[in-house]
Formats: structure tokens, sequence, C-alpha cells
DNA sequence: AGGTTATTTAACCAATGAGCTAAGTAGATG
DNA sequence: CATCTACTTAGCTCATTGGTTAAATAACCT
């Protein structure tokens, strides 16, 4: 049942219902009522839908009068583009361009003062052969 | 059933195992034997998982004698990227400086919806700058 | 041909998830 | 109070998913 942070977040996110209902969202915090309003389906479902959106972080909810506002919460959102960072380079251009320079700029950098490195590198679980495998073919 | 593409890709990044594995292929391609050792999972388990992420066109894969080499594939990470920045100026602050002069203009649109209102969304334009602009500063 | 290695397929099972209807709660209002 | 509106909870299906073991395929190596 517990299941990670990230992995609820991207679960909450596959699913087109739910991402429709982050996109109304994306305008302005509303109603649960305005947000079932454009699908065929019950309401006993959004409820589950906006459920489990609120325990990914994605969203967060209000209470005003009888209505239970919804509105977007960024913390989730980050952390996901945070994962995605990782893979940055595979597809962004321009961000291949600017880790080129930071390499660089980090290179002078420690040229200058020398590292004290005691950091906790605790598991060593994926041993990779080879450290870094460079020079794809890929466009 | 088929379910759209990107909720695929959504579902297939739920799951810590295959997050891992596009992890470790971040560090370069490799075997399929390569990719379970980390794992304390049957092969076939394993097999699954790197399925579910060629479906989902998180990695593609190469034949190499009896070995089927896997890499990350491009593609879907750019749509799941692409899907998020629609949100991003909830998060991103330097986006937000950036578009801060369209927010000005529109400043009577955000306001605050009351849930008893009965106002359609007649707006749908979702304030996005259409360049991509993204001021990393990972790391 | 026969064997070893790498990987997938098949068949199964337990758990989760998305949907439903019906009933329950909470607050505003007649 | 009684009722209406806005939701949520409970209980039930049915399909999908993540894992298992056993068997099949595929390519290489004697």
């Amino acid at each position: 049942m517990p299941l990670d942070p990230l992995s609820s977040t991207f679960a909450a996110l596959a699913d087109p219902t739910r991402r429709a209902i982050l996109a109304r969202l994306a305008l302005g915090e509303t109603s649960v009522m305005e947000l079932a309003k454009p699908f065929d389906m019950s309401l006993p479902a959004i409820s589950k839908h906006l459920k489990v959106l609120e325990h990914a972080g994605l969203i967060s909810r209000g209470r005003e009068a009888q209505w239970r506002p919804c509105r977007i919460a960024p913390d989730s959102f980050k952390q996901v583009d945070g994962w995605l960072g990782n893979f940055r380079r595979f597809w962004d251009e321009s961000f291949n361009r600017l880790d080129g320079l930071l390499e660089e700029m980090k290179a002078e950098e420690a040229a200058k003062a020398p590292p004290r490195s005691n950091r906790k590198v605790s598991n060593p679980k994926v041993r990779v052969t080879k450290e870094k495998q460079r020079g794809r073919t890929r466009g």
C-alpha cells in the first residue's frame, strides 16, 4: 500500500480523466461539481479521482461551506520535473549545450579548489561496469 | 485496451523498478541480464518491465547476437516534459518571472472562482508562453 | 547435433484500480 | 425541523498489473 511518493504521483498522472481535471484546475480553483461536468461519469468516480490526485500531492482541497474547492499543488509537479531532469540531456538540445558549459565551469572550479569529498555514498548497488559510456549516435 | 500514449507512459513511470531501470539506462545502453542484476526479482519479471517501458516509448531495443540491448528513447520523455510544461508556472520561479508580463494583463481572469458561480470556462487559453524557456540550475 | 547463454512466452495467482449504485454526511436554507 | 445541494463512503463488479515457475525460442560454441 505505501507506494513511494514519486510512484503515486506518476500513477495519478497515468489517467486521462485525472489529467483533464488537472488541466481544468490550471485555469483556476473550482468545485467538484464543476470539475465533474465535462465527464460522462458518476460523481463518486470523480470523487475518487480527486482523492487519488490529493494523495499524490498534485492538488489540495479547501473548505467553503458545502463546497470543497480544489486547486493545483505545485510540489509533486516539481518532483516529477526534477526526476525528469535526469534525462533531459536525451532530448533537450539547449540543455546539452548548457550542460557542456557547466561541466567546463566545474572542471575549472575544481582545479582552483581541491575537493574535500567525505560524502556518504552508501549503496553501490548499481555497480556499473563502465562508469560513463558516451558517444551515442543519436540526432 | 489501447491506452493513450501519455497515459501508458505515465503508467510505465509509476513503478520504482522501471524508474531504476531507466536510471541505469541513462548511464548507457546495456543488456537485459545487466539490467536485472540489481533486483531481487526473476528474469521474466524484468522482461515484462522492459516490455512495458518499450510499449510506453521510453526505451528501444536492438539486437546483437543473443542480446537485446536496451537504450533510452527520448520521444516519450519529451512528451511528458511537454505536458508538464502546462503547469510549470505553478512552481518554476524563473518561468513565472518571464511570464510576468502576460500575467499582469490577465490579472482579471485569474481571480478566484467562487464555487457557486455558474460561469462557463469560456477562456480555454492556458496562458503558456509558446517558446519553451527554462532556466535550469540543477546541481 | 548438442549444449550453454540470453531472453521471451505461457499459465497462473494475489492485489490493485476504475467504474457503478445506494446510502451516508455536512452545511445552507426554507 | 425538513429538505436541498454538495460531496464522500461502502460495497460490489471486472480488468489490469506485478509477481511467480516452467517451458520455449534464439543465437552462439564446440
